[in-house]
DNA sequence: ACATCATCCTGTATGC
DNA sequence: TGCATACAGGATGATG
């Protein structure tokens, strides 16, 4: 599931495929991929040309020259290719935007999770998803003292804060349970019960494993690929998620796995006490 | 205002 | 073997 190092790998690899490149036309297989007017989506869009691929968290920022953008999130499973209009359609190909020099970019999907939408450049910030966001790791609003005050807010369990993405915005399930390891925090931890020094450290290992998974391209557990199909390594240095009843490689306690929210969670029950 | 829960989807895994 | 059911999960809108 791509979280924000997956979404930057995206990102960065998408930029040298599609900047640059002038849209002819849009076609949309399953036009609910498309979260604003889908025919105003088809028809805004041609002839613009895309002029740069940002990202906020874990939404991509397609920039557009008409001072326009698609924002779009890959949710869980969403995938983005060059190819030809000519290629076969994929069973889970939801939406082609074929260019003038005869490329078509493809978002693929096979949950359908995913969603783009279309909006004036500059209030994306305030008209979608991204209005609601906490700060991102390695931001200078993601300061120390700022995250302790955040979580000071929040009288539910740590996991559970981390998840909701108005504390800090672009960690997922994965990087959650992996710092929570890293610090030696329970889950169920409530976010406001968490000491100053403890909240440093979770804070420390936030910013350092989002810079190193960006380093090795991100995490590839079940399908995750960036533009160009390749898969990430960050997978390799997973110390919990996916490794639930394995030993713990700090204390070699069996790792267990529990339910937080609906969501599975695999923690060392002895370095990560309550 | 906050927290919790169902919802959206379909492939994979499990149960009978 | 085949069919039915459970499970996975990010964000959102509804409900408590």
């Amino acid at each position: 599931m791509p979280e924000m190092p997956e979404v930057e790998t995206v990102r960065r690899t998408l930029t040298p495929l599609i900047v640059g490149k002038t849209i002819e036309k849009v076609k949309l297989w399953y036009p609910k991929i498309i979260a604003s007017d889908p025919k105003a989506f088809q028809t805004n869009l041609i002839g613009q040309k895309i002029v740069a691929v940002d990202r906020y968290a874990k939404f991509l920022l397609i920039r557009l020259s008409k001072e326009q953008t698609i924002v779009s999130h890959l949710r869980m499973e969403g995938k983005y290719r060059l190819t030809t209009p000519e290629m076969p359609k994929d069973k889970h190909d939801h939406v082609q935007f074929t260019f003038t020099d005869g490329t078509a970019l493809r978002y693929n999907d096979v949950r359908k999770f995913g969603r783009m939408e279309l909006v004036e450049t500059g209030t994306e910030k305030t008209t979608t998803g991204i209005a609601k966001l906490g700060s991102e790791p390695n931001s200078v609003d993601f300061s120390v003292a700022k995250f302790y005050q955040a979580l000071q807010r929040k009288h539910k369990n740590i996991k559970s804060t981390l998840l909701d993405q108005t504390v800090v915005a672009g960690l997922g399930n994965i990087y959650v349970d992996e710092t929570l390891w890293q610090s030696k925090i329970h889950p169920l931890t409530p976010a406001n019960k968490l000491s100053k020094a403890r909240v440093k450290m979770l804070h420390d290992n936030i910013n350092q494993t989002i810079t190193l998974a960006i380093a090795k391209k991100g995490t590839t557990v079940h399908t995750y690929l960036d533009a160009n199909g390749d898969s990430g390594h960050y997978q390799e240095l997973l110390q919990v998620y996916g490794h639930a009843g394995e030993p713990c490689q700090r204390c070699g306690t069996t790792l267990e796995k529990i339910k937080v929210n609906g969501r599975g969670t695999t923690f060392c029950p002895r370095c990560q006490r309550l």
